[in-house]
RNA sequence: GGCCCCGUCGUCUAGUGGCCCAGGACGCCGCCCUCUCAAGGCGGUAACGCCGGUUCGACUCCGGUCGGGGCUACCA
């Protein structure tokens, strides 16, 4: 065991002692069943889609039960700190309205970015050194790699501990030598897990668990030679969440095999425990088998994704909210947005993220809203995420209220041709002159094969007597109707079906024709109400196009 | 290799010994409605990983096995 003074001599001489921060950050005030939870990402990129999933549960805990809900950045790597990083979180957070209750403005148990609270975790790596918990380590990254082979080479399990441990009990000459030399070293945990014993807990949604001990002395301070001293995640995770005085610990389950080494921290520390509750993490199918949904090979994996595309924080939190809880995808959205998560109603095992769910969930919850406030969400999602979109809406904001008025609102049957934001540019993009393309080729695959020269005829003849729509829309298709008639359509499609040689088509197809005339599209809402609002010299410079 | 977690239709799931030759939702397929696109209505497709055991009876309990995932980093 290595000397107080040695000890001391590593730290700096004002390190406070551990009671200061306990005294810094006392036991929070608050009702009985409050629930003090964390959303912790570590800032290497763009927020995974788990992320925004772990911040609702956590989020929905705390806001329920009266507690509080708080974000911490975990940068303990700082090699793998990304510029932007934090700001991005900042910015899903807030689209997902999944804000901390809790943060550096806010909060008086800050810092919560862990780089900025170095000095805390030094008092208790002190703590540990001097209580002889913990040991100093200067085997280089080579003579690590080298017990490993040999304890491949042996059939020993891997990992520092026990025999293998070469500084577990060193002689402190031979540590204060390497120290004169200033030879960098981390500072391991000393884990009291060598027997081989067994250990259980309770997770708070699978369950009582059991699993070997912890006997791997885990690094709990990394290197001496970086320009700042941290921790690794273990340790961090053991003084945040008791100095945070969190309660509950909401994390991915591949947590869960350092559990056992978690505990013994804890109580090394002499902290009490906090509860756990590890969800699986959000999977992606690739080939024959699933996997983890990855960043790097995923576009959904990251929340960017869903922000860029447009889907309403509200289709995709009810989206993750039917994943965590089974039974709230059965509710209608408002209530199952409303309804609390449940930690018992969890499915222990991982759930694929199914994009084509989402797409419904979300077209649903848009066929809900009014043309006007469709209308507005576009315009702010475009102003964002496609500018010259957004240009040509703010220009003719009317336009784009019409468009969005057809089939919607106060009907029996909303449309729900609308996914997404993004989808806005191609399902109604053809309302813009500036947008739409004419088609001027009459053997346009859009026009279904139909013969060219009979697309040209449907055309010129719709021209020819063009009537605009007047106070009855109802009316308006009665021109095609008696076109289609006249060109040799059969009148109807049951007509068409019963004799398929004897016409060119029924009026669907005529009809098409004008559609895709009019809107560049084989979808699109009545006909009528996009000829209204375009207008008649619109109208009828569409249709010339292809004469 | 060792340890841990998980396993019902393609997907999300309901199901805690008889209500289940397994229910719902999404998808897919078909039909209907319709003067045109969507939408909508109706119907269909499709699963308890496998093998044993316990029991009058097992999706439900037990054992094994297979499969998937995770950990075994100075990454989180």
């Amino acid at each position: 065991m290595l000397s107080p003074e040695l000890i001391d001599s590593l730290f700096p001489e004002d390190l406070p002692g551990p009671d200061h921060w306990e005294e810094r950050y006392p036991p929070r005030d608050l009702p009985a069943g409050a629930e003090v939870t964390r959303f912790s990402p570590s800032p290497t990129g763009y927020l995974h889609i788990g992320g925004v999933y772990v911040a609702i549960i956590d989020a929905d805990l705390a806001g329920r039960s009266g507690g509080r809900y708080l974000l911490r950045i975990e940068d303990t790597d700082q090699a793998r700190v990304t510029e932007g990083a934090v700001e991005q979180f900042a910015d899903a957070l807030t689209y997902f309205t999944i804000s901390p209750t809790e943060d550096d403005l806010s909060g008086s148990y800050g810092p919560y970015v862990q780089s900025s609270r170095a000095g805390i975790y030094l008092t208790y790596v002190r703590e540990l050194l001097r209580g002889d918990h913990a040991y100093l380590d200067f085997s280089s990254k080579a003579e690590l790699e080298e017990i490993t082979a040999r304890q491949r080479a042996a059939g020993a399990l891997p990992g520092y501990y026990g025999k293998w441990a070469t500084w577990r009990d060193a002689p402190g000459e031979q540590v204060e030598e390497r120290l004169a030399a200033g030879d960098p070293y981390v500072v391991r945990f000393r884990s009291p897990g060598l027997s081989g014993g067994r250990i259980s807990f309770t997770d708070a949604i699978r369950g009582d668990l059991s699993a070997d001990d912890n006997r791997n002395d885990a690094v709990i301070l990394k290197s001496s030679d970086q320009p700042l001293r941290l921790p690794t995640y273990h340790f961090a995770h053991a003084v945040d969440d008791h100095l945070m005085r969190i309660t509950l610990v909401v994390r991915g389950d591949e947590w869960l095999s350092s559990v056992p080494l978690h505990l013994q921290l804890f109580d090394a520390l002499g902290f009490d425990p906090i509860r756990y509750a590890h969800v699986a993490p959000l999977m992606k199918q690739d080939g024959s088998s699933r996997r983890k949904l990855s960043k790097r090979k995923d576009p959904e994996a990251s929340v960017g994704y869903y922000i860029e595309q447009g889907y309403p924080a509200e289709a995709v939190q009810y989206y993750l909210r039917g994943l965590a809880n089974g039974r709230l995808a059965e509710l209608p959205l408002p209530e199952a947005l409303a309804a609390p998560l449940q930690l018992s109603d969890f499915n222990a095992a991982g759930a694929l993220v199914d994009l084509v769910k989402l797409d419904d969930i979300s077209a649903d919850y848009i066929a809900t809203q009014s043309g006007a406030a469709i209308a507005a969400q576009v315009s702010t999602w475009a102003t964002a995420f496609d500018p010259e979109l957004a240009g040509i809406v703010e220009a003719e904001p009317d336009l784009a209220q019409r468009a969005l008025a057809i089939e919607r609102g106060d009907v029996p049957n909303p449309r729900k041709d609308l996914r997404k934001w993004a989808d806005f540019r191609p399902v109604y993009g053809y309302f813009f002159p500036q947008i739409f393309e004419p088609v001027a080729d009459a053997a346009d695959a859009r026009f279904g094969g139909l013969d060219a020269a009979l697309v040209r005829q449907v055309a010129s003849t719709f021209a020819g007597r063009y009537q605009p729509p007047g106070e009855d829309l109802s009316q308006w298709f009665s021109q095609i109707r008696e076109l289609a008639t006249q060109l040799g359509f059969a009148p109807s499609n049951k007509a068409y079906k019963q004799n398929p040689d004897a016409y060119p088509g029924s009026i669907r197809e005529a009809s098409q024709v004008i559609r895709v005339l009019l809107t560049g599209t084989p979808h699109s809402p009545d006909l009528a109400q996009i000829s209204a609002a375009l207008g008649d010299e619109e109208v009828l410079r569409r249709i010339r196009a292809v004469i």
